[in-house]
Order: structure tokens, then sequence, then C-alpha cells
DNA sequence: CCTATAAATTCACTCAGTGAATAAATTGGA
DNA sequence: TCCAATTTATTCACTGAGTGAATTTATAGG
């Protein structure tokens, strides 16, 4: 018999992620699984010190035997993540409920060789300068840039890593004596959204991740959908526009390539303009640089007619962009946001939510850690 | 607790489904069971007549007790498949795998007034002429070109049809005294092809239906996923080129007015070419035609384009499309695969089938059925 | 005719769940 | 003050779907 997915266990603690606060009776209710079960299921589990109970605040309001509120005890268990990608390799310890307890830059060289001692020596400090007990941290989530095997733990292939085949997870998890599971890192931030994020209401929506170049990830029925191959998301290299620069792939007008932070950055610079930073970019934009507005919003615009596109097709209630590439709110999400208006059917409009948010430094390790959550806690 | 979604006996079935002939000890690795639950469930299956026992092929060549191959028995249960878009409506009565027993056309004006007792006629004579008993028909399944509340089984939605909100599951079931199930057409064929045709082997998988407009469905999880609002797989009108001619839809480079069979017949018309059917424009381009030429070549590109977007986004491990324009094979098709080939990174090239097919007349009222067939098996 | 072998079944058992009855904890009114 | 009403939570006997280990069945081959 295959695992049994929704077990009632299961069933309580997904719901106790989705809404915090609980009764017994709601448990019951949206758990799916009668109140005896619900009895027996948390008596298990605030043994275990995973819940909380929080004694009636209906007192003197209603009559009949007062309700007793259940919540995740979030600081029960923590997790590390790490991610890395061609930039750096951070580290961040979290919560249950995703709240980042400690967070460092590991190195900016992600050497192969050197980089479990390296994850050690930044896991020990943090854990130091958190005050986390480490017997409370329950494993390790490690998103990479490329392509994982997350079965397996093993980074396929990276290209920006020049990584083939690297059981990342297994030299992970000895250095720092902890489960270890591996993934990619859109699918990371996807994961992220659903237990500790804007994604939590949702059975259906994607991500999309605004870095150097573009990535997605989907949540589906209630579960991450890696495709027949582990590769769903890749957007980065669909074609917006076939007569569009070059892309290192072959290709012409991959997304990646028209709106991406990487290809963004390039050709602000051929243009002239001397930016630091996306933030530098959309200011420029802002006071009226002709060049600055032409690129933002015809990236926007790739952008958004890419999405449009996966609106259409997927039917996601919430498309959850992380910015993790600094533009805030300015010309580009504009833009964006109006090219998907324009995009999408109706029908499409009124349904779908799309959702920006400001990444933060701390997204990518923090997105890492909720893989560790998420396999700790189905596994209870 | 939710429906167990994988009990032995649904495992079972769709085993079965999936592999035409199993030995019990097989099935019980493929469903992941164990011997002891597949006793107990092949025991009662063949008492109700469903599964069919087929002593030893490998007697006289090995030691030991003779296998004793199982499979569906097909005949036990016959569906009714209703297709409705405005074209036509078309009925089929099919058996458990597929195979049509009976086929009609009901009428070509679907009017809805008169829809259920023009069902119920074309019912009564498919049975006649096919000889299938009624007793062993156990439900009808609808496709309707339009979009379909499939758990209320009601169409919210039909541009063609110019239907709102029509409860058509309830309507047609009390018409011929059978349960009845409602989707959207693409979805049906999706469903078709997973239980009845090429996508039996596939977890994930997208389905392309190419008619008057472009429709697609996809398999996800081994499941249909039907979206947020039950539109996804709304391919038709994506956009492929934003200079595009202008669709009905207010938008401009729609695929539909790129590549579906209205638009193409109505180009093929301005152009001065007169067709009867696709065949016939297909015939055109092969003996030389530079018009047919560029139709079908700029066609199948745009197809080809919207596609690779589908597989860079889902990582389906096949794509397969259904012509029920008649296409057949011929440069739409070598332009269409073309388009993909050049559209998809490589290693999405080696992993994901692109499979072309014809379709018949009945495909839709058989894929209809295949509804039926899903629903009805999975109460057993 | 006995032994080896492979397939299938039997059977005692477990485990996660349920429904109905009961207990617990409170308010409000006689 | 105390009991009825009310709402929440727990108890408990029971069930259904599964399992593993032992056993039975049916064959080939020496």
């Amino acid at each position: 018999m295959k695992v049994s997915f929704r077990s009632a266990k299961t069933a309580v603690i997904a719901a106790l992620l989705e809404n915090d606060q609980l009764s017994r009776l709601e448990l019951s209710d949206r758990a799916g699984v009668s109140p005896a079960a619900i009895t027996e299921v948390t008596q298990h589990l605030l043994q275990q010190g995973l819940l909380l109970e929080t004694p009636a605040m209906n007192a003197g309001k209603r009559r009949g035997r007062p309700t007793v509120q259940l919540s995740l005890q979030a600081s029960h268990s923590c997790f590390v993540g790490v991610s890395i990608n061609e930039e750096k390799v951070q580290l961040a310890i979290t919560d249950l409920r995703g709240e980042v307890l400690g967070h460092e830059e590991v190195t900016e060289h992600s050497d192969l060789q050197e980089l479990p001692a390296a994850v050690r020596a930044s896991f020990t400090r943090t854990l130091r300068k958190s005050g986390v007990a480490r017997a409370r941290v329950r494993g390790v989530g490690i998103s990479v840039a490329g392509i994982v095997d997350a079965e397996e733990g093993i980074c396929r292939y990276s290209a920006g890593l020049d990584w083939r085949d690297v059981p990342i997870a297994e030299k992970i998890a000895a250095a720092l004596k902890l489960p270890a599971w591996a993934d990619n890192d859109a699918n990371a931030i996807a994961m992220g959204e659903k237990i500790f994020g804007r994604g939590r209401e949702y059975d259906n929506f994607s991500i999309v991740m605004l870095g150097r170049t573009i990535g997605s990830a989907h949540y589906m029925n209630g579960m991450l959908y890696r495709g027949h191959d582990g590769s769903a998301g890749e957007i980065g290299h669909i074609t917006v526009d076939p007569n569009g620069p070059p892309c290192r792939c072959g290709r012409n007008g991959c997304l990646d390539t028209l709106a991406g932070g990487y290809a963004l950055r390039q050709a602000a610079k051929k243009a002239g303009l001397s930016i630091q930073s996306m933030r530098d970019l959309e200011d420029l934009a802002m006071r009226g640089n002709a060049k600055a507005i032409k690129l933002l919003r015809d990236a926007g615009a790739a952008l958004g007619s890419a999405i449009a596109t996966l609106v259409h097709l997927n039917d996601p209630a919430a498309v959850l962009f992380t910015d993790l590439e600094g533009f805030e709110n300015g010309l580009f999400r504009t833009a964006t946001r109006q090219a998907i208006e324009n995009g999408i059917l109706p029908r499409f409009l009124a349904s779908t939510q799309i959702i920006f948010g400001d990444g933060e430094p701390v997204s990518l390790p923090r997105s890492a850690a909720s893989i560790a959550a998420f396999n700790y806690l189905i596994a209870l």
C-alpha cells in the first residue's frame, strides 16, 4: 500500500499549518476526521509537545463547555535551510512556522570540496548566535539552482555551479549529522509559500522567482507538481519573442533574456545606464529616464505575457511572485501586471490572484528550510 | 476521512486498465498491495463478473503452480458517451475497454429543449443495433464544448451552444434513467486517453485537441488536473503572436486564430483556395501550392510554439494530439513537430513523447463514455 | 512417485478509523 | 443556589481493510 498520504495525523498538522488556531471540533471538520480521531491524534501530539492548548477566548460569552484552541508550538521543531546558487550559499534556521531564528551567508564561492565543512561551521555559529537548542533541529533542507532529483537528494545538473550528479543531500547530512533533503530552488520557494507563507490557503498556485534568471514551480491538487522528469516550471526558456535577443540556450527571445535580472542588468549597462541594483533602474525610470523606462516596460511586458500563458494553461488560484532582484513597487511590476491583465481572458482575471512580494536575502534559505519542515512533518 | 482514493480494489482495477493481463502476484506488485489482499479483492470482482481468469499460458514450461492471468471482462460493463458541441451531438456505446459497440449522430441542431428526448431515442436505437443488453449499461458520460462544473454536472457556459448554467447531467440522467456525469470535451479526451487509450502508461501527460478550435487538458500526478476554477487547459486563447489577426476574444494572435480549424478554413477561403476539408488543404500543399504551404506551415509553427511552452511549464511525459480536423500525416504535423523540437530545451526533447493521432468521428463520444467508465469503476 | 518450485490462499492479527453514548465545563434562568 | 440547557471533548466497543507467516495447490523434472 502507498503511504497513507492523508492520515488523520498529517491532516491535522496540515490544517494547523494553514490556520494557526483551531478548536478540536473545527479540526475535525477541516481535516475530515471524526472528533474521536481528533482526540486520539491531538493527545499524542500534545505529549510530543508539538501542540499548544490555548484555553477559551470565548469564556463568558457563550453557553456550553468553552472551546480549547489548538495551535502548533512553533518552537517545538527547528529546521536548517541551505540555499546554494552561483552567487552564494546561505544558511538559515527557522522554526516550525517559518520564523527565521538565525541567518548568515556561508560563503561566496561554493567550492564543492569545502562546502560541507563551511556549512557545518556556519550551522554551529548560527545555532550559537540564535540560541536554538541543537536537539530541536530536526533536519536540513537544501535548495539548489539546478536540476535536482529530490527523491535521491542528488543535483543532476547545474550550469551555474558546474555540478553533475552531486549527492548534495548526503554530503550535507553527513556534515551536520541531520536528515537532509534537497530540491530545486523554485520548488523550495513553492514549498515555502505553501507551508510558511502566502500559499497556505491555496491548493493550486504557481510561484515565479525573479532573480538572475526566472524560475517557476507549481502546487497542484494540493501537492508540489514536479512533472514527468522533475523539470516542471522551466519558465526561463520559454520563447516569448522569436525575434528577440539570443539566449545562451541557443534560441532567441527566451524569457530569461528579456526579463531575467542578469539580462536586464547587461542591457542597462549596454544602454549606458549606470546602476548598482534594480532599485536604481526603477529610480531612473521614475525620474523619467526614457531608456530605463523602456527596459523595465519591455521586460515587464515579456514576463506578463509568459504568466498569461501559464494562467491559461494551468488555471492557478494565485501566482505568487518572489522578487529577489529588488524591483520593489515600480514600473516593472506595473508593466507585468498590465501585461497579465491584458493577456488573459476575463474569467481568469476575476479568479486568479496576482500577488507580488519583496524577496529578502533570507528568502532562499528560509524556503530551503521548508523542505525539511515538510518532510519532517509528514513523517511524524 | 476523504474517500480512500487508492483502496486495494481501485488499485487493482487501475492496474488492469493499464496492463490488460496480470497474474495475481504481478497485480500485488503493481497495485502495491499484499498477495493476501489481492486474493480477497479478486474473489469479489470475479464473483461480480468483472474479472476473467485465463489459465496458464506457461503450462508445461516452468515448474511450480502455473500462473492464472486476470483481465477485465470488457463486456461486463458498457457505457454511453454523448458529445455535445456546436456542430453536432453524437452518441456511442462502449465497453469497459473503450471498444465502440455502437455509434450514431444524434442531431445537428442541439436544441436544448429537444436534446434529452433525442438522446433517449438515439440511445434506444443504438442499443438495439449493437445488441448490447440494457442491463449492462452502467452510466452515461457527457462531454460539452464549454465550461463545465464536473462536480455538479452543470455546463456553466458555452459560447458555441449559447448555454449558461445548464444542468445537462441531470437532464440526460433523467432521460436515459442512468447515472450521468459531464465534463468539458478536452477533459473527456484526456480521460479517454488515460483509461482507454494512449495515456494509460503515463502519470503525467497533456492532450491537445485539434478541432474548430484548440483545446487541451492535463493529467498530472496520476489524476486529471482541472485547475483552480475548472479552466485549466485553455490553450486556445494563449497569445502566440501579439501582432497576429484579431480573435473574437478581443485580443490578437490567439492560438485559435492561428491554428484552429475554423480559422484555418477561413484563411484558406480568403486566400482563394477551394477546400472541403483539411485533407484537401494538405493535398494542395503536397502538390506544391504555395499558399497552402504557407498556411499549414505557419499554423503548425504557431501550434508547435504553444506546445513548446506547455512542455517547459508542465514537463509532461507525453503530449497526445487528437486530430479532429483530418490533417492526417502531412505538412501541418511536420511543421508542428519541428516547431516543438526547435522550441524546447534538449533535455525535454529526449524525455517528452510527441504523439499524433488521427481523430475519428467517434472519438468524441467514445471519450465521453470514458467519463462514465471512470466514475463507475472508482465507485465499485 | 517423490522433490523442488512457484502461485495462490488461509488465518490470526493489527491498526486506524467510526458512531453513539457519556462526561466535562460552562451560561442563564427559576 | 442549583438545575436545565448548551456546547465541547472523550470514552469505548466495534468495524473494515489491510498485513505477514504458514499452508495449500498445481505443476515439472529426476
